[in-house]
DNA sequence: CGTTTCACG
DNA sequence: GACGTACGTGAAACGA
């Protein structure tokens, strides 16, 4: 059955959307955030109801009929903050204009309005949906009546009340009476919670039976309960819902309305809510007709479209005057070294950008050799700079065309990510957004999307050149900002100048050479994983007695929970029971089927990512996998790879590092891999300075066994086993900044226990808790933490009212300073090696980077040296209170090496 | 396109 | 008193 009718909690929304979303405020200080998440939530609640008949509910100032029967009541709520106070204006200006009712009532609170508006729908035989995050609504649930929560989309009919309450609907008003609520002050019986509540109330019946059997109850609880009996009747009175107010609405007044369209488009404009704007825009604009460019600004636009050699020089030469200017390539390919040039942009001043096409289908263009003659001259004059957003990409077009660029870069992608990594996302739109406060032209309005998408060749030069010159006038827009700010920060600018671009350049080379690959072991390899599967496949069905999908979590919690009541153990985030490996591992005591499962599940994973996937990866022209790395990513200063992810080959299961063979080097080569031992925690000795943990790393010390032999208190060679496996886990457990919690459940012993090593260690290794406390406030007082070098790693979510939030920036405070100081290493080393074993024509390549380990192709005639030259520069990259170690390894192939 | 699971450091 | 619980990534398959 479809709802006829949604109720939403607009004051609900409107303190979940401030609470939850950043502070965004307009360039006047308007603040805007709150306004936003509303909108949105609307937005996705009306795309996701089939009915159009809403209404939307607030709280009007005032006092009301529970004000004049408890004067107290509410009387702890904080006043509403001043920043949310200024967005309800405009939004109850924008919510009609929406085309949805807007209700509200003066003297009546929300809540009554949505009770009796449901009761009135209900009775006209409509069933009806209250979306909001407040409890209390439960009790206005029936068969006809659900309840959808905002937090989590979840949503409840009468058994899930019962599920969530443990008292069904008709029994939440006695509920809240007796537990009470300390925001809005309404008394209830003290130190009685939710699982009190429903206790009495499944003995007794109802709170009058409660009442009646108050003498039996015993214990502390039985005589708190007697004596607070007096204000049970009141505590109801205000917790219960009024569903018989006098309100002049009809339920047809609740359809929605067309949204007004000019009144959006004007409110928007003034809140500076673009994304907004451009959606209406996308929605109101013929088919054809894109706008020539939504970037306004005080700053006048103009862009040429270059199709003449008198224009071309001007443009050269006002380049060269300037000595700085930006510029981007148009290509039809978003794989550099597939891609074929097909224009040029470039931009002088803020607002005054051309575009040269050279390669488009139709329309008169210059041809392409002459304006590479001309640009080459500015690219070759040392003295100029040239700032491109994302140098890697435009780099290895322009050496598409033979053009190897002699002057200073600057990289607007790099800039941005340096200066603050965790603050956005790095591509061109958003920062021009953030920084700028523009919005730009998407590539898909001037390409289309989905199957109907042209490539850039196709585009009408016109519309070409309002795209591409406005990507370069936004590097440089963009270039003025940042160079400002890294000229304020010297570290910054150095992590920025001395190791992003150099590590560009080296990655660009690494990507451009690929790793070799022998296909015909992952053939091989994929064939005997079909059959295994196959036979697992069969064995499962079996037990289960019927097929089904192996691979589908959601029919496996059918078969497990459901037909077969297995218990519940652990669920996902959306609620659902978790089937994951953890699960299984559980389960399979005492049923076969999961460790079916369990191999299943990792030999499709095998197969479907790495044995069946990575040859469809290889080039066919050199056998090799060109992987992307990603400089702007992670919130740590690490890389990341893709299209093929190649920092996650297996390497834990045998059958994983099957897969690292097909990693070869070709005749004559040899694969050599070197990686940081326990880089990680010799960073932890250096911050922390412990004396201990600085000692055992210059002794040498297995540190796992050192730190068992510390913990558990036993001699340095009586450690067992067991005792260096949990050290290890400890120690990995402090990286990561770790509860006793987590580190119980690793571990599989009990909490206690847990919080005693993790005591114990602290006390052995007192500077390691000295740090992390500082660390922490650190993080706390400033919003971000900083690696050994400087680089800054901002912490948006360090002072979040959400306590789970908090917490998890904080774990996030501790490792980043040691993750991100790690990656300053080998990058370091990066930079380093490259330029010790010289250039691509020499006898060692470096293929592969995977967090602390680097992955080369050296010709067998220099092996020895080139392993004692790769040791030496990776060893000596950075000089810690700890010396730094490297484990080196070659081989025919990548497992091999290890 | 969101969710779940799992590969790596 | 409830909730969530070790950091950082990318990719595949399912199912709406």
């Amino acid at each position: 059955m479809s709802e006829s009718l949604v109720l939403v909690d607009g004051s609900s929304y409107l303190y979940r959307a401030f609470h939850a979303l950043p502070p965004l405020k307009t360039s006047q200080g308007q603040p805007v955030g709150a306004i936003h998440g509303v909108i949105s939530m609307l937005r996705k609640l009306a795309d996701t109801t089939t009915t159009s008949r809403f209404a939307i509910i607030f709280d009007a100032p005032g006092k009301t009929f529970r004000d004049e029967i408890f004067p107290a009541y509410k009387a702890n709520r904080e006043a509403m903050p001043e920043d949310l106070k200024a967005q309800i204006k405009p939004l109850y200006e924008i919510i009609p204009a929406l085309g949805f009712a807007l209700i509200v009532v003066p003297g009546v609170e929300a809540d009554d309005v949505i009770g009796t508006l449901a009761r009135q729908a209900e009775k006209a035989g409509q069933s009806v949906v209250i979306s909001t995050g407040d409890k209390d609504l439960a009790q206005l649930v029936t068969n006809q009546v659900t309840i959808v929560n905002t937090m989590n989309d979840s949503v409840m009919d009468p058994d899930g009340v019962k599920d969530k309450f443990g008292v069904p609907p008709a029994l939440i008003i006695d509920f809240l009476a007796l537990t009470g609520d300390s925001i809005d002050n309404v008394p209830g019986i003290p130190k009685c919670g939710p699982k009190t509540a429903a206790k009495w109330l499944q003995a007794y019946g109802n709170l009058d039976g409660v009442v009646e059997h108050a003498h039996e109850v015993g214990g502390k609880i039985g005589e708190i309960l007697r004596t607070h009996l007096g204000l049970l009747n009141l505590s109801r009175d205000l917790v219960t819902i009024k569903t018989d107010c006098e309100l002049d609405i009809t339920l047809a007044d609740l359809d929605r309305k067309p949204p007004d369209i000019d009144a959006l488009k004007k409110i928007y404009t003034q809140l500076e809510l673009n994304n907004f704007l451009k959606q209406l825009n996308q929605n109101d604009i013929a088919i054809n007709e894109i706008p020539r460019s939504a970037v306004s600004d005080a700053v006048e636009k103009k862009y040429s479209l270059i199709t003449n050699l008198d224009e071309l020089n001007e443009w050269i030469e006002a380049c060269s005057s300037k000595g700085v200017f930006s510029l981007d390539t148009e290509t039809t390919s978003l794989v550099s070294r597939h891609a074929s040039l097909v224009g040029i942009s470039l931009s002088v001043s803020s607002g005054c950008a051309c575009y040269i096409p050279v390669g488009h289908d139709s329309g008169m263009q210059l041809p392409i050799i002459t304006v590479l003659e001309r640009l080459s001259e500015l690219l070759n004059d040392p003295s100029l700079t040239c700032i491109a957003h994302n140098w890697k990409y435009d780099l290895t077009i322009l050496e598409n065309v033979g053009m190897v660029p002699q002057c200073k870069l600057a990289d607007t992608m790099l800039m941005s990510y340096v200066l603050d990594a965790a603050g956005s996302r790095h591509d061109l739109d958003t920062l021009a957004r953030k920084h700028l406060g523009l919005s730009s032209i998407s590539f898909d309005d001037v390409c289309g999307k989905g199957a109907n998408q042209v490539s850039f060749n196709e585009v009408e030069l016109n519309l070409a050149c309002d795209y591409a010159a406005e990507d370069a006038d936004l590097t440089l827009r963009l270039y003025k900002k940042f160079s400002a700010q890294l000229e304020q920060n010297a570290s910054l600018n150095t992590i920025y100048s001395e190791l992003e671009v150099p590590v560009m350049h080296i990655l660009r080379k690494m990507e451009n050479y690929g790793a070799l690959l022998d296909q015909w072991i992952l053939q091989k390899q994929s064939v005997d994983l079909g059959q295994r599967l196959e036979e697992l496949k069969a064995l499962a069905h079996n037990i289960v007695g019927r097929p089904f999908n192996l691979a589908s979590p959601k029919q496996l919690q059918e078969i497990l929970f459901e037909e077969q009541g297995l218990p519940i153990i652990k669920k996902t985030p959306k609620g659902a029971p978790s089937t994951n490996e953890e699960v299984l591992q559980e389960l399979a005591r005492d049923y076969p089927l999961p460790d079916l499962l369990i191999e299943h599940r990792s030999l499709t994973k095998l197969k479907g990512t790495y044995t069946d996937k990575l040859p469809k990866d290889c080039d066919p022209f050199d056998g090799r996998v060109h992987t992307s790395f990603h400089q702007a990513v992670t919130s740590t200063g690490r890389l990341s790879s893709s299209d093929p992810n190649l920092q996650n080959i297996p390497i834990r299961t045998e059958e994983g590092r099957r897969i690292r063979k097909a990693f070869v080097a070709p005749p004559n080569w040899t694969i050599v891999a070197a990686d940081y031992s326990q880089i990680e925690l010799r960073i932890m000795a250096h911050l922390s300075g412990d004396n201990g943990l600085v000692e055992a790393f210059s002794r040498g010390d297995d540190i796992h066994q050192s730190t068992a032999s510390e913990v558990f208190e036993v001699d340095l060679m009586c450690v067992s086993t067991e005792q260096r496996r949990r050290a290890k886990a400890i120690n990995f457990g402090l990286i990561y900044g770790m509860s006793a919690f987590g580190l119980a459940r690793q571990l599989g012993i009990d909490r206690a226990e847990a919080a005693r090593y993790i005591d114990t260690y602290f006390e052995r290794y007192p500077g390691v808790r000295i740090y992390m406390d500082s660390i922490r406030a650190m993080a706390h007082d400033l919003g971000y933490v900083e690696t050994v070098f400087g680089r800054r790693l901002t912490l948006p979510d360090i002072n979040s009212k959400q306590v789970s939030v908090r917490q998890a920036a904080e774990r996030a405070a501790i490792n980043a300073p040691m993750q991100g100081t790690a990656a300053d290493i080998i990058k370091k080393a990066m930079v380093k090696v490259d330029s010790a074993i010289g250039p691509p024509t020499a006898n060692a390549i470096m293929l592969l980077q995977v967090h602390d380990e680097l992955v080369f192709e050296v010709q067998n005639s220099c092996l020895e040296n080139i392993r004692g030259l790769i040791k030496r520069e990776m060893e000596s990259a950075c000089k810690l209170k700890v010396p730094l170690v490297v484990e080196i390894g070659c081989g025919a192939n990548w497992f091999d090496a290890h």
